[in-house]
DNA sequence: CGCTTGTATAGATGATTGTCGATGCAGCTT
DNA sequence: AAGCTGCATCGACAATCATCTATACAAGCG
């Protein structure tokens, strides 16, 4: 779906990157960025989705795996999956008859690393 | 503030603590709590209030010290400060004229942790 | 081609939320 | 006690959002 002509943006390469929360006051449009990637996770049906996506075999799940999973109309869950997608939680792909979406590691790995607690510094993934 | 008779709720003892998202579906009962830590993340002026409580020195940050820094009115940022306690992210105690909030490093790390990306398993804190 | 199935978009609506000014309360100071 | 300052609460309002139904679009199949 977003790979087609577009270069393929991440809403923003690697703003709010690495520096965790508490080691230095957030700026104010870093903060703008970020709330949205939060604002996107901050919706039980959205979480439940991008868990359950995540969790699948092979990391990918199809649009019709999904919709049965939830409480909600087919209309709403594509629109929570479109909300995860310009967040670049997510993304997605059409394969003949079925949409397939899949997590984004990278935008993970970065609120992951901002939301690292005081006192660790790096996930010390060198050590493993 | 919240340390007063009450023994110390944190708003769920260690609900959804510590599978990443990625790992399995996240129960519909973790996914209502979780969204509204999130939720309570999802908006610029909490989010950089809350990176600022941290990055102050000693941790602690009076709220005389906060509101000079938004552009928001000072009902504003004690709305937000509640929502911020509400959510187990920070605390606050009452000294004296001032009353001061802190960032509870618990409530980080669980959702550091549950955003994990696929491959890292747990931080190995236990190593330390 | 026309039908069927999978997914996205459009438009409407009730609920939630961010913000404000006004006010209340707590603790210090004189 | 009276006044002042720091912070929280109240009530109102505009904006955003989650959800729905209806509809459009896309791809495979008869």
């Amino acid at each position: 779906m977003s790979k087609k002509q577009l270069p393929v943006i991440q809403p923003d390469p690697d703003a709010v990157c690495c520096t965790p929360l508490v080691r230095e006051p957030l700026r104010e449009t870093d903060a703008a960025d970020l709330a949205k990637v939060f604002k996107a996770l901050a919706d039980p049906v959205r979480l439940r989705l991008f868990s359950l996506i995540a969790s699948f075999d092979g990391g990918q799940a199809c649009v019709c795996d999904l919709t049965g999973e939830f409480d909600v109309s087919q209309p709403t869950i594509s629109h929570h999956l479109k909300v995860l997608r310009d967040a670049g939680l997510v993304d997605s792909e059409r394969r003949g008859t079925w949409v397939y979406y899949w997590v984004l590691p990278e935008a993970l790995a970065r609120l992951s690393g901002l939301l690292a607690p005081a006192g660790l510094e790096r996930v010390p993934a060198a050590r493993a």
